[in-house]
DNA sequence: CTGAAAGCGCTAACAC
DNA sequence: GTGTTAGCGCTTTCAG
């Protein structure tokens, strides 16, 4: 025998259904007005309306994101936010996707394939209406997930190799080329590339590699010089200092980021070294302090916030139903800066 | 005439009742099983395990939420995550969070409280487990919504006024005492702040009157030296010599963020002001390349990992049901790193 | 320890 | 343009 509705735990106190109540319409005229208010009677609207106000009534997007099976949530997963280029894309997407109503789920892999395979399981379990991955590298569990799942799915930040659904980026290893012909241009004969840990930072491995490929095709000699740590001024100083022992007459070095470019000209000034005189300094990322040091840094701007952009655009353009294209990839290009450090 | 069940858009594959069907138990147990395995038996447990693992089951969040009427989601509003503080913490609760199985929902304010107004308002949609908040100052509308809501309200990077619930973080004032007393201890006697958008930036305000009050107490002369624009270490450059425009035999200041004193530093360089003799300078933050500039950077730092590590501890103290108390405030201090630009 | 049943608040087909 | 209706997939009493 069926018993008796008793009161359960603190359940949502105004809902659809009270505001439908209150401007004497129906609950799926509210849910309607709500999704699109144009679809709705002016008399019909503005009572609904009133009713919102006056009751103070917010919807709730979980039940909403139950019916419709998919939730107005994106996923949006990246190594690390205290990393300044993931921090600014992802404020860049937020951005645009608040426009659309859309909200920011975010998960940090800490650039460990495992933990990316679990964020993005859990992902899943919201329903997204889209989930962004960084770089195009992924467990074969996490790709088999995804395949299955039907989420429109974005990488980012790394573009040249197999791609799930869409990409957005751009190629790292012309990143690495641009820096060498730059340096070769100024007359530098004699360069290293500076990475910190290369062996997880795909991307960076991958700028390295073009700028070495295209030193050695131009006929010019190149070291890399590495460390195991993760980027930091601390680390560009001593992998100068350890590039210098390796090349005593270097004259030009790419950096891995800007972190490692002023560490590296932090210590060409403890060593009275004249930049970029005897020594050409090259970066990536145009960070916040590139353009005030002493010299300025001359180096390669990636466009964070146009992928996030275009990330953005993307996924609404999915949920609205133009932009039926899958595996669609925009190059977002990067730009050399030539400043006085080169 | 109920109608006949038709199909409808494309749902979830497999459901909780799939697995319950696979191992033969009712849903209730699977229910169970997932939130407290160790309230079923090994054999039931077992055999739902296998029918997960065999089904890939991925439980849906979403339909969770609305039945417990909260979602195993927290709103985390900042305002940006561009500013490596607030990353920093985002990405400690981030990491915390995941551990007890709960996600995180990003929204950026970009400094404007009506903004954060609409931040809330989405965020009560998705019935979080607790919403956090940077700062103690927001609209009246945004204190009522969460009064009215019952979430548990944590608000970061703030201490010393009316909080709403909890409260982690630091009297901004304190560091500039900090700040101020450091510098009078070692014998500068003309002080600056060099502050960058005060008017929006309420807790560099704070750190600022803190200075400034210290000095005035000691009877050290002291001015603030402001720019509207953000912090940057071009506009810290710009600032130092705004400071010494106004006073020209300048021997110390206090910066509203390591960014700032960066931009003091080389502007000091290109002056060919030594640092510290003629002039010291102190920032705040203690940010990536604070320790390898020349010459290192005294600075305090906040602890911003800290206070994103207490929120997350406090979320899953409340959830599960210790932790009653509301309204408690945790101080997470700051240091002052004596390096050698003072 | 397990199962049956009753929704959580909303969306979307469909009929009018 | 608006209302009726049937769930979305899960949690949570409560009974056994």
């Amino acid at each position: 025998m069926p018993r008796q509705p008793r009161s359960r735990r603190k359940m949502q106190s105004v809902t659809m259904m009270d505001v439908a109540d209150y401007a004497k319409v129906s609950p799926s005229t509210v849910s309607l007005y709500l999704r699109r208010p144009e679809a709705v009677s002016a008399s019909a609207g503005s009572a609904i309306a009133r009713a919102i106000e006056k009751l103070s009534y917010v919807p709730n997007l979980v039940a909403g994101g139950l019916a419709a099976a998919s939730s107005r949530a994106v996923s949006i997963i990246v190594p690390s936010v205290r990393n300044a280029f993931f921090a600014e894309t992802v404020a860049a997407m937020q951005t645009s996707l608040r426009k659309e109503r859309l909200q920011v789920i975010l998960g940090h892999t800490e650039y460990d394939e495992k933990e990316e395979e679990d964020l993005v399981r859990t992902a899943l379990s919201w329903a997204p209406a889209a989930i962004v991955l960084t770089g195009l590298c992924h467990s074969e569990a996490t790709r088999r997930m995804l395949t299955k799942a039907h989420v429109p799915v974005i990488e980012i930040w790394e573009l040249g190799g197999p791609q799930i659904d869409a990409a957005i980026g751009f190629h790292h290893d012309q990143v690495g080329i641009a820096a060498a012909k730059h340096l070769i241009q100024q007359g530098k004969r004699r360069l290293a590339f500076l990475g910190a840990r290369l062996h997880e930072d795909r991307r960076g491995k991958q700028r390295c590699d073009g700028f070495v490929e295209a030193a050695r095709q131009a006929g010019v000699s190149v070291e890399i010089v590495q460390h195991p740590a993760s980027a930091s001024a601390e680390v560009g100083g001593m992998l100068l200092r350890d590039a210098l022992q390796i090349v005593p007459d270097l004259d030009g070095v790419a950096c891995s980021n800007d972190h490692i470019a002023l560490g590296a000209l932090f210590e060409c000034e403890r060593l009275s070294m004249s930049v970029p005189e005897k020594l050409a300094i090259v970066g990536f990322g145009d960070l916040s302090f590139s353009a005030a040091c002493n010299p300025p840094l001359t180096t390669i701007r990636p466009s964070g916030d146009l992928i996030g952009r275009e990330a953005a655009r993307l996924i609404v353009g999915h949920m609205t139903g133009k932009e039926q294209e899958q595996k669609v990839s925009i190059d977002t290009r990067f730009t050399l800066l030539h400043r006085r450090s080169s």
